[in-house]
DNA sequence: CCCGCACGCCTTTTT
DNA sequence: GGCGTGCGGG
């Protein structure tokens, strides 16, 4: 998903029937990709392995169709993630003349991004209310509790979780409760239609959709309105779709949807690349392709451009053991390489530091930090990884999207807004009014909820409307009356305001609710963390560009709706999107968010039974094979180094337990490989080159020794929030070591080492 | 009403 | 090993 190589394409003013534009934008492709690139009219499918070039292809074509004369606002690409979208469009505005007649109002999104768009303006049709909320997972599984024991389902029996994932499962599939329930014709099956049901309730209550929700609600909207069809069929002429592989049902519902009056959908994608099939991804959208567009043209693309030879070809040894699949060939346009590195280490410990060790080798011939990322079948697996590369000083990052808005005093700030946006979120209104503690506890609200479902109203509302809380006792009853006039003046402010207004608005509610406290002397590191997240918060806001600011003449719009953006825009981040590829740091993440990422070297960590394949998905053949294509992708990845590596014992849940090779690793042909066994060996020279052998069992054993060398004073560190600065002192206390920082920025702080995850900063 | 602690379950992957 | 839930004390 990487676009278009930095160099520029190549002028070549003698190619006949090419105006000069056409030359710049076709000069560099290879003859199937430039096929690709100039399909103008009618669906065409390209089927291609990782590396040949099919997001370029994508990026390449809007800019022509742009040159023939399509204006960009009606052109429709969509990509796997935010980021994916913003580089691609990027991409393309770079790529053509700033003076094209035409160029703007592209739109790139991903299905959900677009999806909500498309909900906000077609709000009636769709049957939700303009102002919904976007639940998250957290949120999703409150309302299921709420829905369980609405339809008298105890939780114990009726895992929430599990409950969640069957009508995932089902919304994907487009079926509504009452579909559901028509074909539920066992007990249990019945008992989730219930689910469902209350739990559909429930969302419509608060004016709530789910992540599925948004996809569906679309996708039926589109099936079923010919309006609003014909008008985005109108408006989108040219529809682009990338990783097609891993589209489900609803996305592939509203692709033809839209494509189905002028049929000019170019769909790209890798059936070996196809890693969401258990949440829904169907692989028959992109291998029945030609079926579903009849008169549809298929364009192979054979040559990767990304990885060396020993690369490619043990990716592709590896994938072919998968025997649900049309083999492919795919040649390198590279050389030879360097082998596969697969190493085996003695724990996670060691592992943690061969690759790390492995990495600092690779910078001291000069690959640069950001070139380099580590990738793991699950999370679980980066901590001992980013302790060690803490150790080491090596800047990194890890790819999780949501890791700031994860904070709980960032959700209970999200909370807050949610609620100001939608004041019929009841999950938002409750997790906030007594947070912080302003005397309105359980029973209060429980009398509340009581009075507002009798006169159907939101507990918002309810809470402001005095003859609806005769039965709260009088103290709370002044409590809930003067939480809601503070609500109703951020109210007021909200309606009246523009977009310029976001931050200040944000500021305030987190003044007046009370989660930002004044200045405090005696406040703990963990507080003052908070306050700074809530200040970064305050920070983000104010710097949001709400993206219909950007169609507006005056370049703003109404505070209400900067704010929906926000939230919106909160609400869909993926991992992959914290990715930040200008800020020189190692990335780790796991297998799934590198999809459609390329990096010089890449280290596979965990690759062990178990793991990869995870032992979850080891039952049926289809999981196992999609394990495999998760692996494939990993290693595809690489430009020029892969590495590999596997623990022989490896502490898992708390569970010390010796591990089973990864058939996967039987799997690459020798030839493509380097391997190394230091399965037994403990604190040698297993770490691949560095003396101290012994230096990580030292550190088990007394953990301040290592870290006072690490953390002495005059070191230069960094930290998320303060930025870079020097140690001034060093001092143990109890279990874990204070430092003082004098930040270049911020000035002087004491921080919890332990806690604040400092980074070492080399000069 | 708030907070701290113990127990039990578990995450595979994500928009 | 970590997190969320539920219970009990202050
Ligand atoms: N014709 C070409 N000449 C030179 N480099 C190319 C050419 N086509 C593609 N590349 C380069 O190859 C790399 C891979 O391209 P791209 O990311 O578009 O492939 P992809 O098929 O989308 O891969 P994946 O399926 O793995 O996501 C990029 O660095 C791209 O710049």
């Amino acid at each position: 998903m990487t676009i278009v190589g930095c160099s520029g394409p190549e002028r070549d003013p003698y190619t006949a029937g090419m105006s000069l534009d056409h030359d710049f934008l076709l000069g560099d492709l290879t003859d199937a990709q430039r096929e690709a690139v100039t399909h103008v009219d009618g669906a065409a499918l390209v089927l291609a392995g990782p590396g040949s070039g099919k997001t370029r292809v994508i990026t390449r074509r809007i800019a022509y169709l742009v040159s023939l004369g399509v204006p960009a606002w009606q052109i429709l690409a969509v990509t796997f993630t935010n980021k994916a979208a913003g580089e691609m469009r990027d991409r393309v505005e770079h790529l053509l003349p700033v003076d094209l007649p035409g160029r703007r109002g592209l739109t790139v999104a991903t299905f959900h991004g677009f999806c909500a768009r498309l909900l906000r303006d077609h709000a009636a049709a769709a049957g939700v209310s303009p102002d919904y909320s976007i639940y998250d997972s957290g949120d999703q599984r409150t309302a299921m509790k709420q829905a369980l024991e609405r339809a008298g389902l105890d939780p114990s029996n009726w895992p929430p979780q599990s409950m969640l994932s069957q009508i995932s499962q089902a919304k994907n599939a487009l079926q509504s409760p009452d579909d559901f329930r028509a074909e539920a014709d066992d007990f249990h099956a019945r008992m989730v239609a219930k689910a469902y049901d209350a739990y559909q309730a429930i969302l419509e209550r608060n004016h709530a959709v789910d992540f599925d929700d948004l996809l569906r609600h679309c996708a039926t909207l589109l099936r079923n309105d010919g309006q609003v069809r014909g008008e985005l069929q109108n408006r989108f002429r040219y529809v682009l779709i990338d990783e097609y592989q891993d589209t489900n049902h609803a996305q592939f519902v509203m692709a033809n949807a839209i494509a189905a009056a002028h049929g000019n959908l170019f769909v790209v994608g890798d059936p070996d690349q196809s890693i969401y099939a258990w949440r829904g991804a169907d692989i028959r959208n992109i291998l029945d392709f030609e079926e579903h567009h009849p008169g549809a043209i298929t364009i192979p693309l054979g040559r990767n451009f990304r990885s060396t030879g020993h690369i490619v070809q043990a990716a592709s040894s590896l994938i072919s053991n998968n025997r649900r699949r049309k083999a492919k060939e795919l040649t390198t346009e590279l050389e030879e390489g360097a082998p596969i590195r697969v190493v085996r280490l003695a724990d996670e410990h060691q592992e943690a530091r061969h690759v790390v060790d492995r990495l600092k080798a690779l910078s001291e011939d000069g690959v640069p930090w950001r070139g380099m990322a580590i990738l793991y079948r699950v999370n679980a697996l980066s901590r001992v990884l980013e302790d060690q590369l803490r150790r080491e000083g090596v800047p990194y990052a890890i790819a999780r999207g949501t890791a700031f808005y994860d904070r709980k005093e960032i959700k209970d700030a999200m909370a807050y807004l949610r609620m100001l946006a939608n004041p019929a979120d009841d999950v938002a209104f409750r997790r906030i009014v007594n947070t912080p503690a302003r005397g309105i506890g359980g029973s209060t609200i429980k009398r509340v909820e009581a009075a507002a479902a009798a006169s159907g109203r939101s507990l918002a509302e309810a809470c402001g409307d005095e003859s609806l809380l005769g039965e709260v006792a009088t103290r709370s009853r002044k409590a809930v009356l003067g939480f809601a006039a503070i609500v109703a003046g951020w109210r007021q402010e909200l309606a009246a305001g523009d977009s310029t207004g976001l931050g200040d608005l944000v500021s305030r509610v987190l003044r007046e609710s009370g989660l930002e406290r004044p200045e405090g002397a005696f406040e703990s590191e963990d507080e003052r963390q908070r306050q700074a997240n809530l200040a970064e918060l305050v920070s983000a806001a104010g710097d949001f560009v709400a993206p219909s600011m950007e169609e507006t003449e005056t370049g703003t719009v109404t505070l209400a709706i900067a704010l929906r953006e926000y939230l919106e825009s909160v609400a869909l981040v993926s991992d992959a999107d914290a990715i930040d590829s200008g800020s020189g740091v190692v990335t780790l993440m796991t297998l799934h968010a590198a999809k459609g990422l390329e990096y010089h070297a890449i280290a596979m960590v965990g690759v062990e039974d178990g793991l990869l394949p995870h032992s979850r998905a080891r039952d049926s053949e289809l999981e196992l094979e999609e394990e495999r294509r998760l692996c494939f992708v990993g290693m595809t990845r690489a430009e020029r180094e892969l590495l590999v590596t596997s623990a022989s014992i490896r502490t898992i849940r708390g569970m010390r337990q010796a591990t089973i090779r990864s058939q996967f690793l039987e799997e690459i042909p020798d030839e493509h490989c380097e391997r190394h066994d230091f399965g037994d060996s403990w604190g040698d020279d297993a770490g691949g080159g560095s003396e101290d052998g012994g230096y990580r069992v030292e550190l088990e054993d007394d953990p301040g020794d290592g870290l006072a060398d690490a953390f002495k004073a005059g070191t230069m560190v960094r930290h998320a929030q303060f930025g870079t600065g020097v140690v001034a002192t060093f001092t143990p206390r109890g279990r874990v070591h204070s430092v003082v920082v004098d930040f270049k920025v911020v000035g002087r702080k004491t921080l919890v080492l332990e806690y604040a995850k400092l980074q070492r900063v080399q000069f």
